[in-house]
DNA sequence: TAGATTGTTAATCGATTAACAATC
DNA sequence: TAGATTGTTAATCGATTAACAATC
């Protein structure tokens, strides 16, 4: 396979294009052009045919795209035909529930471990795991072959954590910290910023009510 | 004040400058020059300027940006300054985990309710709160004058939901549930599509690897 | 074959970066 | 005043959209 860098905004698209076909397969639908695509997911059409052609011809001129195959490729496009293996670190109400996303296990994201340093919710159960003592992670990560590491701790801790994540080989972050981390490039980094998200929002909300008035 | 649209992708950045400004305020450090913000933070100095202009001029020539007036005016921009109604519909695990984040009310962020279609939950105190049947949300949002609705609630029933929000008065939706919303224009939606972001992240774990494969 | 629709090149648009004159 | 750094215009870069030839 060609390895030409793909932008990030066309990565973000994917997972999207994925969960309309995945509803379009669930409804029986087999064939889709993207022209229909674009008028269901509000995208244009062009775009639609640029972002799955950075990966390869998945269509068919004259005819579309058949619905399960397209969607078979962007889920192997994506990694969800592999599974990996993730730890949540901080068991508070976010990491728990983050823990008891049910959905997640589907696409081969397995949940094996869930840490904290607050001795009173040790052994405490969520889900099929346990709690975990901060300590307990490293050789956790190596025995258990742990890819991803989901941050839901309080900011203080997350910078110094994630560096010792790095050290410990994971390759990938999950992060709900409200701090940007500071890991190797070859670490990858999701961040969650919740609080950022809302804030965009009230902006937003309140940009339109200035314009009423 | 001058209503050219702001794009997006600015409004994005921010909150970012927003929590950066906030700490070196706490640091004590009274001025800035976009250079100096530039280092700390890794983006261009050039992009910094360019974003706060969009707003009117914040700086001083020859002497850079005072920390505590530039974060004060990036959160009135922001709306921080005033302070909104919020309720949470859907008391799982990700409702009460948003509704105990602290950190939101010093923002102005008001959790006034938190509303589930299931009865076992009902009058279960959820910080200062008790879940409330969701027959009781169309006088609540009235009687509180609720700006904003953060649906936490499965993907099913999420639109339908929306849809009388809109016509309940909301102005915006803070939407956590995995499906796009269909709501007017005028109504601000911001989507947090976390298996989305996860897919993201998985995807690019997976080519790091596969290049040095 | 004729019609439809992709794959792909070219044109446009918008966002980012660079450069520098204005000015504190 | 001289030096520093903004505010802003111009140049570049990248992403999106349009157009159309290839082809099923």
């Amino acid at each position: 396979m060609d390895n030409k860098e793909i932008s990030q905004a066309v990565i973000a698209r994917l997972p999207r294009y994925f969960r309309y076909l995945g509803e379009l397969k669930n409804d029986g639908i087999e064939r889709i052009s993207s022209q229909e695509l674009s008028d269901i997911m509000k995208v244009t059409a062009s775009q639609i045919r640029q972002d799955f052609n950075n990966f390869g011809g998945f269509g068919q001129q004259g005819y579309g795209y058949k619905v399960e195959y397209l969607y078979e490729e962007i889920g192997r496009i994506l990694g969800l035909d592999k599974t990996h293996n993730l730890i949540i670190i901080g068991a508070g109400n976010l990491g728990q529930a983050l823990a008891n996303y049910i959905n997640f296990e589907r696409r081969g994201f397995l949940f094996l471990g869930i840490f904290d340093n607050n001795p009173k919710l040790y052994g405490m159960k969520t889900r099929n795991m346990e709690v975990r003592p901060i300590e307990e992670m490293e050789s956790f990560i190596k025995e258990n072959q742990i890819d991803i590491a989901v941050l839901t701790i309080p900011k203080s801790g997350a910078v110094g954590v994630a560096e010792r994540l790095v050290q410990w080989g994971i390759r990938g972050i999950w992060n709900f910290a409200h701090v940007d981390l500071n890991v190797p490039e070859s670490i990858q980094v999701e961040n969650v910023h919740l609080s950022d998200s809302l804030m965009k929002l009230i902006y937003n909300v309140n940009r339109v009510e200035d314009e009423e008035a």
